[in-house]
DNA sequence: CTATCGATTGTCT
DNA sequence: GACAATCGATAGA
């Protein structure tokens, strides 16, 4: 499946975000997404609850998670492994949608740059490169999706998704809440 | 191709 | 003091 074949990009409102976040994350598959005009068409997603071992919200609310617990339609930015700055989009309370993937389209070069690597396969496929790739940091973090620099279309049709376990995590790992584009090259991990 | 390991630091116990 | 929602390099099959 090539993202690029997708058209009729629509707008929303902040309701899209206060569901499920499983629902949510499958949602966002195909969008468009880009932060200050650099970005691309969401290809892989995962989804973290409230009550959910595996989630940073799992024991209530800190200074790091603080968004999380904030209103729908936010961001919560994280910073993994002391290097990987991670872009997640808040939905109910508690939970929110990880952005793992996206398929390059817009600031190409500017990507390449900030990652050092020119490969687009490479640029954003995994959270920590697309965080790299389209300048990710906790100046973000909290910041509403619907405005500047942020920029979010939905897809008119839901495209072929696939689902599978969340990646790089020690607990609640049974649950499928990863979402993929079908067959898409600019997933982090095959499903 | 798969497996392993070091980097690096904020966060929580 | 331990660990982490990762990545890139390296070694080996």
């Amino acid at each position: 499946m090539e993202a690029t074949t997708l058209l009729n990009q629509v707008t929303w409102d902040t309701s899209f975000f206060e569901r499920r976040a499983t629902e949510v994350a499958a949602d966002l598959i195909g969008a468009e997404f880009a932060v200050s005009g650099i970005g691309g068409i969401i290809v892989e997603t995962e989804a973290y609850l409230p009550d959910d071992a595996a989630s940073h919200s799992f024991s209530g609310a800190t200074d790091r998670n603080r968004a999380m617990f904030g209103p729908p339609a936010h961001a919560y930015v994280y910073l993994s492994y002391g290097l990987h700055w991670c872009l997640n989009f808040v939905c109910l309370p508690g939970s929110a949608v990880l952005i793992r993937a996206i398929e390059p389209r817009w600031g190409i070069e500017t990507m390449q740059a900030r990652r050092g690597v020119r490969e687009e396969r490479l640029l954003c496929s995994g959270p920590g490169r697309l965080g790299q790739a389209l300048a990710i940091s906790r100046t973000q973090d909290g910041l509403p999706l619907s405005k500047e620099p942020f920029r979010l279309h939905l897809p008119a049709r839901r495209p072929p998704i696939s689902t599978g376990i969340r990646v790089g995590i020690t607990r609640a790992v049974e649950h499928p809440w990863r979402f993929g584009l079908a067959n898409s090259r600019f997933v982090s991990r095959k499903f």
